[in-house]
DNA sequence: TCGAGAATGTTACGAATTCTAACAGCGCGA
DNA sequence: TCGCGCTGTTAGAATTCGTAACATTCTCGA
């Protein structure tokens, strides 16, 4: 998400023509979008991309729109906004409660959208700074200009490009669930061989490298059935 | 805002009742205030605090609010909320592009100007990655940045992804029924089956860990016929 | 108060998933 | 060509978690 070049909004909206628009309008604004009909086709693509915006409608067929909001700030870093008819304050203060960044009530205008959209990006950017190659997390320096990893007492441990590829990821967007799928596409790795085996022997060496525990891992947290979790505040610099 | 203390919100409004209601409610949920009636009183208290959230009124006697906004946010790292009377889609957009994060119209409910404050610092504080999940209840600490349970004493038991989906539900809501329902909802069960047992088992493998004793559960309340209940004072930190 | 039937608790088991040690192929420099 | 480090593959061990089966508790009518 962070490095890429135009921001991904992901669309779920029951209403053809709502998609439509919307993405239409958010499209000349400059974003790549995806739309999506139903709750349990979004969450499905969840599972293979990461989208930087979700615009959610809550009153969708298969599954209540809260539901769905909630998971999301759960599992997803991504900005929600609730777009809802629903205009009641009480809606909107458990919406955004529930883990929504902003509740855009029907009918709404696009331009609107976009701008509100637009205010989410950019605080979102302020931090990704485009050619910073060392990381500060944990106690731990990651060096990517010189593939090293640095001690707190100065050791250095070098690490490989591959192992390198896997720790940025997790740099790029700690505390957040990267689901095996995602791993995959960001590593290159075409659709689903056994090429799944060998992310998880990358993540098992970039661990030992890390010195984690193998029975309680700190800092890469796997979520069965899902993926991985990086853990710890991570600074660039 | 980096520090754990209460966030501190500015307003800044130039009808002595609105910032009087605006602190009020603010106070209430727990966030520290400072009143400003005029923008260059505003902006001289910028020079020594830095408050975390900016509550800026348009309609000011002395300057231009938008100006206000502009300088705010090309100077500060505030979330910038604009409250305004101006309710045009266009006056909107503007205060969103010139750097606003949110844009409240007049008449406004304190709830939901609380809420949108929340979910601002919610956000800011998950890009520094910090998100210190942590849950105190009846003499146990939750951390689910790590998947741990501390006890009193200082133990720590691991509690697995699905085991901290129910738990996290349960802190959420607690002393509040949680139907069977809602918690396959939340829990991403998708076709109702059997899957109901399963749920069931989480319960009983979370109840273990947490000590529970079977015969008379303190903390997790089974409502025969209807869900369950969690019992006691929950604190986030 | 008692008992039947439904709802819930618990345990054991097994399928799916993940971990990791060992091995093999590859690329590259000496 | 040899040696060495990197990386994917394999296979068996370990873990997670749902399901089935049985035990227990609850509700409600007789």
């Amino acid at each position: 998400m962070t490095h890429s070049t135009t921001p991904h909004v992901a669309i779920l909206d029951d209403e053809p023509e709502i998609r439509r628009m919307l993405a239409d309008a958010l499209e000349e604004a400059g974003f790549r979008t995806t739309c999506y009909g139903r709750a349990t086709e979004f969450e499905a693509a969840l599972k293979r991309t990461a989208p930087d915006v979700c615009l959610v409608d809550l009153g969708l067929p298969d599954r209540d729109g809260l539901a769905v909001v909630h998971r999301l700030a759960l599992e997803s870093g991504a900005a929600i906004i609730i777009i809802s008819g629903r205009a009641q304050v009480q809606d909107r203060v458990t919406g955004l409660e529930l883990g929504a960044d902003d509740y855009i009530i029907k009918p709404f205008d696009p331009a609107e959208v976009v701008a509100r959209i637009r205010a989410r990006l950019r605080k979102g950017r302020v931090e990704t700074g485009a050619s910073s190659q060392v990381a500060h997390f944990a106690g731990w320096r990651a060096h990517f200009d010189r593939y090293v990893l640095v001690d707190e007492t100065g050791t250095e441990t070098p690490f490989s490009h591959a192992e390198g590829e896997v720790l940025r990821l997790f740099l790029d967007s700690p505390n957040r669930l990267i689901t095996r799928a995602q791993m995959q596409e960001a590593l290159g790795g075409a659709a689903g061989e056994s090429f799944d085996r060998a992310m998880d022997v990358r993540i098992s060496r970039l661990r030992t490298k890390l010195g984690e525990d193998p029975k309680n891992p700190r800092l890469i947290k796997t979520i069965y059935g899902a993926g991985y979790i990086f853990l710890g505040e991570v600074r660039w610099a």
